[in-house]
DNA sequence: CTAACCTATTGGATCGATCCAATCAACGTC
DNA sequence: GACGTTGATTGGATCGATCCAATAGGTTAG
C-alpha cells in the first residue's frame, strides 16, 4: 500500500489528530477504533479505517506506551548468541513473543558482567516490561537485585543464579542422565561409565549426581565416572588414558557422556583403540547439537530443546507482567531421547 | 546502588520532575544535566547529579523518543537466527551497536515474507530509527518499497534483492573462490575442480562464474565444475557418481567446494574411495563454519567473516540515520584464507 | 412530560521528556 | 547610573497517544 495522498507532507508523520480530522470525528473516536472497542459503531469504525488507509497511518507505539506504561517489548540479555544452543533459545523467544504480538529488545554479553549491566540499564531506560536473562559468567545474585528494586520482572533462561527470586526456564539435565542410562540399561548394559566434568559447577554436579543417583537404583557391575574436560580434545584425552588403564574385560560396554562434543572426542579415542561406536561399544551424548545427526556414525544423544525453553520463558515473561504477583514458577522441560547408529546391545563376549 | 529514599513510592518512577524539586532548580536544568550540556555551572551539576542517585532516578527513553523523534534503537530482522552464519553477524551488529550507546530490536522470520511484512511493520510501529535486514528467501524488491515510502532507513546484510536502491553489507563470494583457486595453483596444482551448485540462484552463479573467470586466467590442465546440491548428502552422492566416471590419471587434484558443508560431503565420497584428504587430494572449503577446525582432517577453507560483515551493517545504519542523504554504501568484506589439513601439493604420481 | 437509562462521542488533562524564547544576575564600560 | 553583554536558569508549549468525566441523542417507563 503506496502513500495515496501525495500532498501529505513527507517529513511529518501521519497522527491520530490528522486521522480525525479527515474521518471528521474526535481523536478520542479513533484511538477508540484502533484498539478496537465496542464502545464505536460500525458506520464510524468504517469511516475511521477508511481515513487510516486513505492516509497511510502509522501507529506510535512509542506515544501510547509513555500513557499506558506498557511498551510490548521484552528485554532479551543472550550470554553468547554465537552458541548454536542460545540461538535456538532466541528463536524459540522470539517465536512466542511473535505469536503474542510482542517485540524482542535483544544483546548478546559475550559473557561480561559489565557488559550485561550495561545492556540491563539500557534496556530498563527503554522502559521494557521483561528481561529474559541467561546471566553471564560470573554473574552474582547481588546482580540482579537491582533489577528487582526497579521492579521488573525477569526471567532466567537455560542458567540461572539462584533460582529462588525468579521465574526460570531451562532443561532438566538429572533427568537426562537419568534417561540416557535406562536406555543403557534396558540394551542390556551393566558396565556403564560417565565422560566428562572435572570443575564442580552447577551443571557439573547436576549431571554426576544424577548419574550416581541413577546407577545406585540398578543392579550395576560398574558406573565409574571419568572426570575430564568437556570439549573434545578433552574428552578424547581423559578417555584415552582411562582406557588404557583397564584390562578389556574391565571395559564398561556403554557409556553416557557430559554432552555430545565430549562424546565425539571420546569416540575419537575409541577408534583410536580399534572400538567402533555402536558396534564394540554404545555411546550416548547430551544436547542433540546438529553435529549429532549429521556425522557417521550419527550419535545417540538427549535433546534438551532449547527452542521450547526458549518459548517457555516468553510465556512465563508474559505471564509475569500480567500477574506481578503470582507465585514463582520454575520449568523443567524434560529432554527426549534420540536413539541413533551408537546404540548397540553390549557387544556378544562382554 | 539500591533505592536509598525508602519513603518513595513503590509504584510511580522518579521522573525528572521529582528530581528537579529534590534539587531545588527546574526541570529544563535537569534535562540540561542530564545531557550534559556545557550550559549548566558546575555547582548545580553537582547537585543534580547527587540528586540523580539519591532518588535512584532512570532515564526515560521513551518520553524522550517522543519528543526527539530518535528513539536509539535498530531494528534487526534476520531470516534465520538459528544458522550460526547469521548468529555470528547478528553477534557482530549488536557489538557494534552497543559500542555506540545503541540497541537492536530483534526478530526472526525464519525465511517466512509474511512473517517479515509483520515484524517490519511492528518495528515500524515502534519506531525504530533504521532496519537491517537479511530478506526472507521470496523477498522481492516491491516488498522493501513500503520501507522506503516510510523513509526508514534500511542496509541489507549477506543477502540482498537489489543493490542498487540500500545500503549493503555482505561477502563477497566470487573474490572468495578466486582465494581459493589461487591457492591450489599456488600449490602445484594444475587439475582442480568445483563441487556444488545445481540451481541458478544468484549465490550459484556467482561462484561457478568467478570459478571459470579465474581458471581461464591460469595454465590448467582440467576446470571442471560438478554440479550437485550444495548439501552434505548431495556432494557426497554427486562427487562419488563423477568420481567413478574417471579414469584415475584424470583426476584432479585438488577440489574446491560450494561451501564447507559441500566439502564435508565431498570428502566422505573420497575417503569411501580410499583416497585421503590432505594427502591424496586436497580440499578446500568456503564459509568456515566451526566443524571445519574441529574434524579431522581439519578443513582448509574461506572465511566469510559474518561477524565483521554484521559490523559493517550497523556502522552503515548509523551512518544513514545521521546522514539520510548520504550516497547508497556497498561493503564487500574480503575472505580470509584459513589454511588447515586439507591443503597439500598433488600427490607425488599425478 | 419527565426521569431514567442506554449508546456513542468528545474535550481536555496526562504521561515524561525536549525545545525555545524569555528572564535574571552579575559585571564591565562609558 | 544607564546600557550592553555574557552566562545560567526557567516556564510553558510540544511530541502522539490514552484515560476519564462529561455530554448529546435516542428509547423506554411511569
Amino acid at each position: 500500500m503506496r502513500d495515496s495522498s501525495p500532498a501529505m507532507s513527507p517529513t511529518t508523520r501521519v497522527t491520530l489528530k490528522d486521522l480525525a480530522e479527515h474521518a471528521g470525528v474526535s481523536k478520542s473516536t479513533v484511538s477508540l477504533v484502533l484498539r478496537n472497542s465496542p464502545l464505536v459503531a460500525e458506520a464510524t469504525r468504517a469511516t475511521v479505517l477508511q481515513s487510516i488507509d486513505a492516509l497511510g497511518y502509522v501507529y506510535n507505539r512509542g506515544a501510547a506506551n509513555l500513557r499506558m506504561r506498557r511498551t510490548q517489548t521484552v528485554g532479551l540479555v543472550v550470554c553468547e548468541i554465537r552458541n548454536p544452543f542460545y540461538a535456538q533459545m532466541t528463536a524459540g523467544i522470539d517465536w512466542a513473543l511473535d505469536e503474542a504480538g510482542w517485540i524482542a529488545v535483544m544483546s548478546n554479553t559475550e559473557e561480561s558482567v559489565d557488559r550485561q549491566e550495561r545492556v540491563i540499564r539500557r534496556m530498563h531506560e527503554h522502559s521494557v516490561d521483561a528481561l529474559i536473562l541467561c546471566p553471564a559468567a560470573g554473574t552474582t545474585a547481588g546482580h540482579l537485585d537491582r533489577v528487582a528494586a526497579w521492579r521488573l520482572p525477569l526471567v532466567q533462561a537455560l542458567r540461572h543464579v539462584g533460582v529462588e527470586t525468579s521465574d526460570y526456564a531451562g532443561g532438566d539435565y538429572a533427568q537426562a542422565v537419568e534417561i540416557g542410562m535406562r536406555h543403557l540399561v534396558d540394551l542390556g548394559h551393566r558396565r556403564i561409565a560417565f565422560i566428562g566434568g572435572s570443575t564442580d559447577t552447577s551443571a557439573v554436579v547436576e549431571r554426576h549426581d544424577g548419574f550416581r543417583r541413577t546407577a545406585a537404583g540398578y543392579d550395576l557391575a560398574d558406573a565409574s565416572i571419568v572426570p575430564c574436560d568437556q570439549t573434545r580434545d578433552g574428552a578424547a584425552r581423559g578417555t584415552a588414558a582411562w582406557l588404557d588403564t583397564l584390562a578389556p574385560a574391565d571395559r564398561p560396554t556403554g557409556i553416557l557422556c557430559y554432552n555430545d562434543v565430549a562424546a565425539f572426542g571420546a569416540m575419537l579415542a575409541l577408534g583410536d583403540r580399534g572400538l567402533v561406536p555402536g558396534r564394540d561399544m554404545a555411546v550416548v551424548g547430551l544436547d542433540d547439537i546438529d553435529e549429532a545427526r549429521l556425522w557417521r556414525p550419527t550419535l545417540s544423544t538427549l535433546s534438551i530443546e532449547p527452542h521450547r525453553i526458549g518459548a517457555e520463558a516468553a510465556r512465563l515473561a508474559l505471564r509475569r507482567i500480567n500477574n506481578p504477583g503470582a507465585p514463582i514458577e520454575r520449568i523443567y522441560v524434560p529432554p527426549k531421547l534420540m536413539v541413533r547408529d551408537t546404540s548397540c546391545p553390549p557387544p556378544a563376549g562382554a
